[in-house]
DNA sequence: AATATTTTTTAGCCTTGTCTAAATTTTTAT
DNA sequence: ATAAAAATTTAGACAAGGCTAAAAAATATT
């Protein structure tokens, strides 16, 4: 039953599964973008995959996964989720480094392996980024988000994750010292340009951006004090 | 500097490096044995590895690695028994189960990762089978080590290490319950078949065939009592 | 020393995943 | 509704790694 594909295949079953998250159907140019290749070499991919039955593929009429499909996409992702939690929570990398190492790492087999990785962990419930990380069985455990953006003037919310993962905006947030689990308050929000003054718990107030402010995920914190 | 080689080369390396212990010369069928591929297929590729200048190749005449071509081998197996170190002390895996595991993480090409797992796991010396850890430089630390076929009657020794480390084997000194660190002490040699009995530390006596015995690689205990 | 056997290499072919250039289909804009 | 633009696919090529069958070289045997 376990049927083993290559790196390759398992890349382009990854991405289609989070390009689906955004659209139902997939386009050739937007998958070729996101895994860095030619739509030429998507097009020949999409007809190997198709005929594996990992997905549904008409010509023009871009993709979908099938069941299957989905299945072992989402076993990547679990995989590349806890050995990013692994490489931050254990080996002391910055959650800006771990994206990368993750990418290979992910596609290592052995499925006990990520299981006693994941117990060995604590079964963690989202990554070093916020992101959820699914369970044995493949299901997210989804948790409430919105962006800062969103917030009304003097919400009281906790960051959980980070819609724009790149590079720039890591470090960005690293320098204003605002990660997963981090408290915050709107303070202020200006219309001129949507930025946003925060006040972080136990530190100085800084001022994001609207980009990052659209960026920044959050839920409400529990009022359950006075 | 860092050059990245695929994992087809870093294998080919890493079993000419295994080799070439045992014979200063490797041939093409020992290494197609090794590598479970044709002598063809070890021919193509080592035209490319002498290409690249990791090692000294003439038709015909077997192969030797160039220092360049032994660094990365060594970094290879240093990675290997790292990775199989992590999979038994922190996963709980059994050692006849890891190595295969370790062939994939082996080529997991972050060096930051390895050297910070070494410091993780405290800077093991040896792996679960007893083989040496080469250190961050690929310096190996050399233990004393002889078989226990070549004890003398009544000798006191710590098994450090196994030289055929066959699933068979593995499965069989679990079975006995040896593994590294045992103690155990030489209480009769039979000359009829080679086989050896011994008197584990805490436990009861067991007999070993000679082919386990001149497998079973020991350290003398420090005599330092009485 | 000559022949038989084994080892190694060469030649030609295959698969996977990628590419470029050209052709085709779909979408957008007039 | 049709022309222009954009997206997608096809065709043909290539590199890496591997295979089989046949040729060549080295080694062993008589």
């Amino acid at each position: 039953m376990p049927v083993k594909y290559s790196s390759s295949k398992e890349n382009y079953l990854k991405a289609i599964f989070h390009l689906q998250q955004e659209q139902e159907n997939v386009t050739t140019n937007a998958l070729a973008e996101a895994l860095q290749t030619k739509p030429a070499s998507v097009t020949d991919m999409l007809k190997k995959l198709k005929s594996q039955k990992l997905l549904q593929y008409e010509k023009y009429y871009g993709v979908k996964l099938t069941t299957e499909g989905k299945r072992i996409a989402i076993q990547i992702v679990r995989k590349h989720r806890l050995w990013e939690y692994f490489l931050v929570e254990k080996l002391h990398f910055g959650w800006e480094e771990v994206h990368e190492i993750a990418e290979e790492l992910e596609h290592i087999s052995s499925k006990k392996l990520v299981d006693q990785l994941e117990m060995f962990l604590g079964f963690p419930q989202s990554d070093p980024h916020g992101d959820p990380i699914p369970d044995i069985n493949g299901k997210m455990p989804s948790l409430q988000q919105l962006a800062v953006s969103d917030l009304p003037l003097n919400s009281l919310a906790t960051v959980n994750g980070i819609s724009d993962q790149s590079q720039d905006m890591l470090e960005l947030l690293k320098h204003k010292n605002i990660q997963i689990g981090t408290r915050l308050e709107v303070k202020k929000k200006f219309g001129v340009d949507g930025s946003i003054e925060l006040k972080l718990k136990n530190q100085l107030a800084v001022t994001v951006s609207e980009h990052v402010a659209k960026n920044l995920l959050v839920s409400y914190d529990n009022k359950n004090k006075s």
